[in-house]
DNA sequence: TATTGTTATACTCTATAACTATA
DNA sequence: TATAGTTATAGAGTATAACAATA
């Protein structure tokens, strides 16, 4: 991508919800995945750190859960932030099928950074928008993916 | 992904757009990904007839603007469409170096069905988003993406 | 020297299937 | 038999780098 210096959508696209949501999604994940780059975290990863916070320990299948995520790719995430001892697995006693996650001091550390850098990140799309709608646009994603339906 | 009914998101994820405009991008894009399926077409690929019908034959390096995809993206999904005879290359006269891409007949009725099935693979989303709050976020997106600034 | 398109290659994100170990 | 986590593998989507032909 070199020529990017504000062009016009066609019709078509600027009028599918898919097209625009996907374009501006992929735009947004980019300048966070740059602007996490010098705290050594990756969005999905960052956000498996909030997680965890947030969770108090859960176990991995919350984690999973709670970021619409694959179990596998879960495991395959927190690998990474173990080695770099960003957290710690433990072994439940009750059920020792299950694993506990906590965030280290380091963890915790990092979490805080990559929080600040992702929110500066996203300033380029704050700017544009004002609050009421982005309370908007907040809102009707929050339903749309709590609403994805099973089968 | 199996368990995914009607989940809370946590708090942290469900205040970042960054976080929210990606899942609701990939839940959607899942979703005309399968609807398109029997047409056999990739939303990518819906995407670039769109373009190739609204402006007319253009050249590929137009049509990567337009869709906001490098150009090597471009001769790729081409490559494609055009062994599928759904458009075809040609060689500019003025320009040698250019390639003029055409709808087929067949292309042309791809791009319909195409358009139609993707339509209704977004029922979902719009059964949940009012007319004037898809009209925000809409715009929103628009003025995002059209904003994006190069270096 | 700059631009159009092509080729070969590689990367990110995420999932499916089959497995192990419990329960 | 069902569940938690792991492993190996694969696929979609898109990009970078080097190149050929032409301008």
């Amino acid at each position: 991508m070199q020529t990017e210096t504000t062009k016009k959508l066609s019709p078509s696209l600027a009028a599918s919800p898919g097209y625009l949501l996907n374009k501006a999604a992929r735009m947004l994940r980019d300048n966070v995945t740059e602007a996490l780059k010098p705290v050594g975290l990756a969005p999905a990863e960052l956000g498996i750190l909030r997680v965890v916070q947030e969770e108090g320990s859960p176990m991995q299948s919350v984690i999973a859960d709670k970021c619409f995520l694959d179990r596998t790719t879960v495991t395959e995430l927190l690998d990474g932030l173990e080695e770099r001892k960003l957290v710690v697995r433990e072994s439940s006693k009750a059920d020792r099928r299950c694993k506990t996650i906590r965030l280290t001091p380091l963890g915790r550390r990092i979490l805080v950074r990559g929080a600040r850098a992702a929110t500066r990140a996203q300033q380029d799309f704050f700017r544009i928008v004002t609050t009421d709608e982005w309370e908007t646009i907040r809102h009707v994603l929050v339903r749309f993916i709590e609403a994805a339906s099973p089968d």
